[in-house]
DNA sequence: GAGTGGTCTAGACCACATC
DNA sequence: ATGTGGTCTAGACCACTCA
């Protein structure tokens, strides 16, 4: 192997590239500390040292007793926390998502700009984000292709909710960080009809780029909701 | 002192607690490890792992070659950040800020619920953020007393542009994360005036409640402007 | 009980900041 | 040159999970 004494950063590297080549699979255990301290031939401090910087950056989980593991993602971090709706007394059902519309179109500049994709054709989906069955939030979301061609295959219904798992279980891409931006904005015409409300209210839109593990952009998505129910929360640090 | 062997989170509790007691005064250096070592009667590892976990907090700050020293705190995470305005060309100046009033009052129910604050009572300031000398955000600001006394006793114009440097300096008081809220609403008639606004007008406010090193809430701010000159960037993990 | 990660030790040597 | 934190070692023992 020729290792020459590695220090815990290329260690790292050493390990993220594992991961990005698909060695480690996502959702899958890791070797053991003290196997990769043989390995690699340093001491299990060194690789433990090196591990805490990928579990840092979200690409592994630790869970003591068992072993390290490939991370296989957010979940549920849906954008509807962002909304304070809720109807008075009810129990809030649980939040449903309902696809609009599916389909190719050639890479869109601006989109490729934000994201730096360099694909032909995305994948392009509209869907309506509800609670008690009451549209809140509407939806549009692009995807590379081919990366994502299976999905373009499936009918609307087949659809799940939460769509960072199944890009996991179809696809093998695990979203693991987003960056939202907020802004505000009058409702345009399409948005208002989806949502059922009237062209020009005040209108919240939050534009997400989601990150896989090996931080490359793999969605981009557009979200506008009533402005007037939109609360977020964030730490200053 | 009968020490007992410490683990390194007794360790990390202890190294809070003379922080909070002003035993390693804000801004200034602590021990080396090598001398903690001793004095605890662990070895450094240990040390240093205690150290670790008060640095990820926010308290301790480590510069590679010097020593590790008490935080004082955030400087302008100015709330400016999230609007996007500027003047078409031109260079844009340093935001600036312009104390409106500043009084004492008797302790908001409201406020102590959210703070958790016991104190009697508050000191009360209203300020303007400008940039370009044009008025972007109107702020109130509630601090408990007596701890604040000191600023009460100011001319407003006094008062420096940045307030959370002031809190230190005057009051010993580091702030070291906050928690923001923002949500949307219409602009009501004192805002609209202090930012010559039109009543009405979409509007963006964001609460803040900001902490001290030790986690207590030291102050409330309410900030208030123009929700069409606003975005707000995150990360999602 | 076997295997995993978590804590801790006592030391060596390196890299940076300062005088 | 001195003192600080940063890296690494080789080992011991503890705590958790699971068969």
């Amino acid at each position: 192997m020729s290792k020459t004494s590695l220090g815990y950063q290329a260690l790292a590297s050493a390990f993220r590239s594992k991961v990005e080549k698909g060695m480690w699979p996502i959702g899958e255990a890791i070797p053991s500390e003290a196997s990769l301290s043989k390995e690699y031939g340093v001491a299990v401090g060194t690789i433990r040292q090196a591990i805490a910087e990928l579990v840092e950056e979200g690409i592994l989980i630790k869970r003591h007793g068992k072993s390290t593991m490939v991370s296989s993602g957010l979940n549920g971090q849906s954008m509807l926390r962002f909304f304070r709706y809720q109807l008075d007394g009810h129990e809030q059902l649980a939040p449903q998502a309902k696809v609009l519309d599916l389909k190719e179109i050639l890479v869109d500049k601006e989109i490729a700009k934000l994201t730096g994709w360099t694909c032909k054709s995305l994948l392009k989906i509209h869907r309506l984000r509800l609670i008690d069955g009451r549209p809140l939030l509407h939806e549009t979301i692009y995807l590379p292709l081919p990366k994502f061609k299976k999905l373009s295959t499936l009918k609307l219904r087949d659809f799940e909710d939460l769509f960072y798992p199944m890009y996991a279980k179809s696809c093998g891409v695990a979203v693991i960080k987003a960056k939202d931006q907020v802004s505000f904005e009058l409702m345009k015409k399409a948005d208002a009809k989806a949502l059922a409300m009237k062209e020009g209210h005040p209108a919240v839109r939050v534009n997400r780029i989601a990150f896989d593990l090996t931080g490359k952009p793999i969605e981009f998505r557009s979200s506008v909701g009533d402005a007037m129910a939109f609360q977020y929360s964030a730490e200053v640090n």
